[in-house]
DNA sequence: TTATATCTTATTAAAATACTCGGGATTTGT
DNA sequence: ACAAATCCCGAGTATTTTAATAAGATATAA
């Protein structure tokens, strides 16, 4: 039951895009110094999201990776199943073609399965990097009101 | 973000001995059987739940395992935890002694596995033994009120 | 005492994970 | 034209995890 570093580091990396809009192209060496990410690493999850239309690249020398659609279009759902694969607690009730099992019809187990898996997707994609970056700005004002009350 | 065996097996065999109450000890290999599962490496994953207190063993001819409380009393959630490990979508939001992060107070990603540890948690805790044993009566109860109309 | 079980530890094959490396293609600034 | 920056792509690799398998010790009913 644990994401791997491909969707965590993919869901940090497009939050730092999400940060730095407008700011033109992002190149993939400052994303992984900020984020503390390998940039060979990275690159290979940025091309998967790349390909997805999550985000938009920009070759050349002051090139880099822009945000695909709005923040608000984006939400972190779409990012893990990139990343990740379908969702799915077992093979069984994966999101996409399940892995089909002849006990399916009367399998108890299965229906545990299948309310881990939306009650997952649920939380994933009800978040866009708009809402992150909403929290981000809560996150930062609760610190400086707090510095000033020091 | 997917389950292992190790989960998938243990919650199976707990089920076994939940539809066998009142058996007497059920062995490992009428389980293992029922269910499809290597009795060897059925063995391994109910040695951690009976230490867990999760079943009871009784040794010897004739032996096998008992559940070790009332299956009102057994959430999925447990089964899952002592055989997985803590439930932990990234180590810095483990429910167990998280990993302590530097950027914890104002890392983003970390309140989005929060919520994700979270949802998965009550979704595991709200089942028990007790509520599959019903599911199971019902489903079966539902097919052959269906079998009645063809 | 024998057959049936649980218990315990060690080993292992295969897969997944998390990189690393090397080189090619494209664009910008000089 | 050229160098530097950057994306792009495929292959290789070390480590860890998974899912068993194996072998033998211990306990108990019949």
């Amino acid at each position: 039951m644990k994401l791997s570093t491909k969707g965590r580091y993919g869901v940090k990396a497009m939050f730092d895009l999400a940060q730095h809009m407008g700011e033109g192209p992002i190149s993939l060496k400052s994303i992984a110094e900020r984020q503390g990410i390998s940039e060979h690493y990275l690159e290979q999850l940025v091309s998967g999201l790349r390909k997805a239309g999550l985000v938009k690249s920009v070759r050349g020398a002051q090139g880099g990776y822009l945000l695909g659609k709005e923040p608000d279009k984006i939400k972190i759902g779409d990012i893990i199943r990139v990343l990740e694969g379908p969702i799915a607690p077992a093979d069984c009730v994966s999101e996409e073609d399940p892995e089909i099992c002849s006990k399916a019809e009367f399998c108890v187990t299965r229906t545990i399965w299948e309310k881990v898996r939306d009650s997952i997707a649920e939380v994933l994609d009800s978040i866009t990097l708009e809402t992150m970056l909403e929290d981000a700005k809560k996150i930062e004002s609760d610190r400086s009101l707090y510095m000033y009350y020091i």
